[in-house]
DNA sequence: CACCAGCATTGATCGAGATCAACGACCGAT
DNA sequence: ATCGGTCGTTGATCTCGATCAATGCTGGTG
């Protein structure tokens, strides 16, 4: 179980599996490879795209704004992800803010050049389908999480993914703000910090960023995982 | 502004836009075409896709299920759509059951051929990716709505999308019973029922399935309604 | 060190939306 | 026409989560 790398050179990115080095050539003599400031926005909702852009290392944070200026989290993009490839294939404008929260470094991919050398190349069209496809699967997990559970549940089985994810079946570690997480998961910072204390009850300790999960059966019982919403990771992957 | 048909020929579909005679015909030599009755179910959520589903007339409706049995609808596929290629090019479990709320017509493609002709085939790549991403943004307006907006505003800005996609500026009509409408929106039949009447307030006025809308103007004050949520609809398009 | 700013917790209260229940309208089947 | 079923509406009540407000905690800066 090799755990995926956090940081990738712009040659052996898996979007660029299986290209010919001449095709990988031509791809990178339009492209460049910034290195980011936390802080900084990539683009704004309502931006055309100019580039696709692909994290090399670090993160880039997806929030949507509503007319009134609320805020939320959205998603999560990791090294080595595109960063929303559907905005840059469809050339419609960005729904999404993209900011970066700690220090990370990007390939920006003109987005001309981009579109042409996935019309061109199928083996890159390949990468950008699965992609596509696995973020489509994220967004509609999240719509049933959003719709199908209380707002405890969905805190519960968030510790409990993150657990299993992060290998540690008696702890969770989270990985930003208790405010950005709440928002990801629909609630308020006010809810999400009551929800976990009500947790408690389930076998449930917070310590700071760390959750310690004294119980996992009992945690397991008061907020129903299931696959189909939370992800697989089981035994493998 | 021709509209968008709602029936489609095996060899007319977008989807198999700029492609040879020759692969075409190679790709159809793996398909069938069924008719299907009112009710039925395509495939549950948690089952392998078998073949990749094109909508050539009619519809499918995609649900969520809980572990508690709750059901809300998700989205509703429309011919010349495909149905969740995100499913077929993972190769993994369908996240949603598909069920059929009209006589309909399907075209469906043994899944290895379909990703077989995928990969090999850069013009066919480019129309899934299209889907795909299409699709993608989609669910991210559909995050957006119910994570930033109350319901009201969610269901004032339904019919509001409604009557400009049915180019009836003054009238919407509910394409199916509101009891789905409410959980694609996030809520129950009750509160749907009562938002409606609530926007009665803001120029709205409710018979059966027909919403007139009296005051554009008013409606739009209420509810906020953005292009980057809503959808375009603009103009053209 | 003192200070301040941002984040997190906790309490008190409010309110939107869910739930429970009753009723009416519609529709297909017999 | 009668029946039974589904769907929709309306009312009463409840509850979950939002909101408002106060306080605590932490980390960075002078």
């Amino acid at each position: 179980m090799d755990a995926t790398p956090t940081s990738f050179d712009a040659n052996d990115l898996p979007l660029f599996g299986g290209l010919s080095a001449a095709t990988r050539a031509e791809l990178l003599r339009n492209a460049v490879i910034h290195g980011v400031a936390p802080g900084t926005v990539l683009f704004e909702q309502g931006d055309m795209p100019n580039f696709q852009l692909v994290v090399m290392s670090g993160s880039a944070q997806l929030f949507g704004r509503s007319a009134e200026g609320r805020e939320v989290l959205i998603e999560v993009v990791r090294a080595p992800e595109l960063v929303i490839p559907a905005a840059t294939v469809t050339n419609a404008p960005y729904l999404m803010q993209a900011r970066v929260p700690e220090q990370s470094r990007f390939l920006l991919i003109h987005a001309d050049a981009f579109r042409e050398a996935v019309a061109a190349n199928p083996t890159l069209a390949h990468q950008v389908i699965g992609s596509l496809a696995q973020q489509f699967r994220r967004m509609v997990r999240q719509i049933k999480n959003l719709k199908l559970r209380s707002a405890t549940q969905r805190v519960g089985c968030y510790v409990l993914a993150l657990s299993k994810q992060q290998g540690t079946p008696k702890r969770a570690c989270l990985p930003y703000e208790k405010n950005l997480i709440a928002s990801e998961l629909g609630i308020t910072r006010e809810s999400f910090s009551r929800a976990l204390s009500g947790l408690e009850q389930a076998g449930l300790r917070v310590k700071g960023q760390i959750i310690e999960i004294r119980d996992v059966n009992r945690l397991v019982a008061a907020c129903g995982p299931d696959p189909l919403i939370d992800g697989e990771t089981g035994p493998e992957a």
